[in-house]
DNA sequence: TAAAATAACGAACACTTTGTTCGCTATCGA
DNA sequence: TCGATAGCGAACAAAGTGTTCGTTATTTTA
């Protein structure tokens, strides 16, 4: 690609991200991403039709390879190993956000947080459904499948998202032993 | 209060909530919903000083007898009480949801429904850790309050968001059994 | 290295939305 | 009845959106 067009798109990046990490999603202006990234106005429109598309571009790049990277986790080690916890799913996907590559943790501990878990709560759904019917479980004849993956997955997001506005004070193991105390009964 | 303030505190609403069924929050403008309301520009701004407001307004407006006969049900039968679900603060609240008071179900199943969840969601928190802190339960060291407080409402905040969106297809009943299948192991 | 392709630029644009002000009219309550 | 108040519409500045156009700078490729 153009050394160009990288760097105008790593100029918005940083910009929009250095807003969200201030403000809240929906008050900031395409004026103000293109200000902040010193660009021009055609520039802006001419690589992002929208703020929306923009955001998602940029959920794809914070936080693709973290998905990816989770789905490999859950190939090899399943959703929760009969095993300990550190190996889990969860805890993979909690140091990733922790380990603060590019900034997330400030745009995570913004008000717009919500919109960045929800990119998340969608691959999780999938994962997690994936997992549990291919596991050799008991079916729980109660609880409908549905029902579970979306507790589970659900569960996660909420979890994730009180830990980071509360400052990330547990650690990612701390944090999955938690979480697995509360879903492993039901799993 | 003026008759004529209720006529058109009552029109926004109406208007207001009807959009909001069919259309997004943030895709929505003051300009339709004063059209939609047949009221003055005027008028609007003398009600309410942004569309955010006026969110504000209708949640209190719609459910905020909710919120006030859950908290009187907690006071009375406990959050989960040894005894059948029926009478949970949980399934109590899914019949509220589901009686269609003032076609709260129309504006639920919208793409808005997030927003009014999360309405629910900081007085559901405050109900729960007032309960679960009174309740005389073994406390359990392994996992913090307010992880537990977190992890519960935050469970039924995603369960409602999920009920809601698939059509309200079983009965509050039903999926207080199912809440309560996966949240009673760990209170 | 020269030439063609392409990215970025700024200025200008028509358009929408917002929130406010004004003077006027209709309605309410005492 | 009459003063107070609510609503009205027109007009307004300000800010934002998304597009067009001609120009300049950079990169690719021939």
């Amino acid at each position: 690609m153009d050394r160009r067009q990288q760097k105008t798109r790593a100029a918005i990046f940083a910009a929009f991200g250095g807003l969200l990490a201030e403000k809240n999603y929906s008050k900031i202006t395409v004026q103000e991403i293109i200000d902040a990234a010193n660009v021009g106005r055609t520039t802006f429109y001419a690589h992002f039709e929208t703020k929306e598309d923009l955001l998602k571009a940029l959920c794809e790049e914070l936080f693709g390879h973290i998905v990816k990277s989770m789905e490999d986790c859950a190939h090899t080690h399943g959703l929760y190993s009969d095993r300990s916890a550190p190996e889990s799913v969860f805890c993979h996907l909690l140091q990733h956000l922790q380990q603060n590559d590019k900034n997330v943790t400030g745009l995570l501990s913004g008000e717009s947080s919500e919109i960045f878990m929800r990119f998340f709560r969608d691959s999780l759904n999938e994962l997690i459904r994936s997992r549990i019917v291919s596991r050799d479980r008991k079916t729980n004849e109660e609880i409908p499948q549905d029902f579970l993956v979306n507790h589970i997955s659900g569960s996660f997001v909420e979890m994730a998202l009180w830990w980071i506005k509360g400052g990330m004070k547990q650690t990612p193991e701390e944090l999955d032993r938690y979480f697995c105390a509360v879903i492993k009964p039901v799993l």
